[in-house]
DNA sequence: GTTGTTCTATACTAATTGATACGGAAATGG
DNA sequence: CCATTTCCGTATCAATTAGTATAGAACAAC
């Protein structure tokens, strides 16, 4: 359906890739319009406007479209075509690989996104907050579906696996935006695998390095 | 010595105390000047200037204040009375403690507290990430020292231990905020605990829970 | 009580914040 | 060509940012 008027002069999805990454570096609230407007090709206010909203309008994009590229890392969690164990190391290799990545900013966006907030913004907060509780929930799912299936047995040690993979998942994010590489975080992943092989009842998947 | 001149209305400990909880709640760059003479009781720009001599100043005194007091759950590290498994099983416990402990802030002010920063204070990002990576020397000691008495083989395995429990740790400061409570995080270091055994050529040492 | 010192209150600075108003430019559809 | 639609550039908004200037108030020392 063609759009009558005046077309605009800017690409909408580079400038919202470009939003992203000023995002992903900076944080929702240090990242000013001005700054925005500059990585977006020098967009004016009104162009900013009209085509975004407003700032917070324009992070809810900028998460969205993390979420469907470089999150796209956890979405093992909830391959059910995947051995519970193998989802957790995927998504723990994928995410160390991704955030360590130099081709973009480092860390997570999720989880460093609005870790510093001023009361007026916590509906951003509450945003990243939503995610990563979905997170959770899917390192829950798979611990689950592996005490179901009878490889993991309900035992206490078993019940505190998804907290402890959680906190490593999140905890990368930190490790990776003050310098850690892949290969480091990598490496301690193979040893954290090892706890869920001890709670084992009998091995169903083996691990894989992609 | 008695100081002439007239003396200052305001507690300037106190006015640090209430600067150091905003601080922690908000991070560095949210916070305003506005807020902050608020919660210190109301005092005004001159006195604020007069007293801390800059919004930078104050933060870098409020850090100095958190490492002297909360920041304390951290220093089995440096104690070599203490067996290094024990070291760093006390570390995350009391700080999985202290993160949780609802009478102020949850998470962790060294990890959370610049999180998000434009470039013109990087400084105090540094500031922070010099402190991280003080901790993770420290932890990464603990490892050295117990492959050094031989309690723990000089594995690859062991070698990644320094990051796995320094990703943990920091990791907890996302849990905390989230609303984890002490009893959950206390769990999974318990598991988390078990990769040292597991990796130990000879138990020297006892899992303590404080 | 006087002097000297250090505090506080008020007003203010220049710069920046996110967001708008408005007039003109540039395209489409007829 | 014209009419309509949409976008862009500029100027601007009120509010807030970190930080100061100035004048006077409140204390100590003498």
């Amino acid at each position: 359906m063609a759009r009558t008027g005046r077309p605009r002069e800017f690409d909408r999805d580079k400038a919202l890739d470009a939003a992203l990454t000023l995002f992903w570096t900076q944080g929702y609230e240090p990242t000013s319009l001005n700054q925005l407007k500059a990585c977006m090709g020098n967009i004016s206010p009104a162009s900013f406007y009209a085509a975004f909203g407003s700032k917070e309008a324009l992070f809810r994009e900028v998460v969205q479209r993390y979420l469907e590229t470089y999150g796209q890392v956890i979405t093992p969690l909830w391959d059910e075509t995947l051995a519970p164990r193998n989802a957790i190391e995927q998504t723990l290799r994928r995410s160390a690989r991704m955030q360590t990545t130099r081709s973009h900013p480092t860390g997570c966006l999720i989880v460093l996104g609005a870790s510093n907030c001023s009361p007026e913004n916590q509906s951003v907060q509450t945003l990243l907050a939503a995610e990563r509780a979905r997170t959770r929930k899917g390192i829950k799912a798979c611990v689950d579906r592996s005490v179901a299936n009878g490889e993991l047995s309900p035992s206490p040690a078993t019940q505190t696996l998804p907290t402890l993979f959680t906190t490593f998942l999140h905890g990368m994010a930190c490790e990776a935006r003050d310098g850690d590489r892949a290969r480091k975080l990598d490496a301690a992943i193979t040893t954290l695998m090892q706890i869920w092989d001890s709670l084992a009842l009998r091995p169903k998947s083996v691990s894989s390095r992609q």
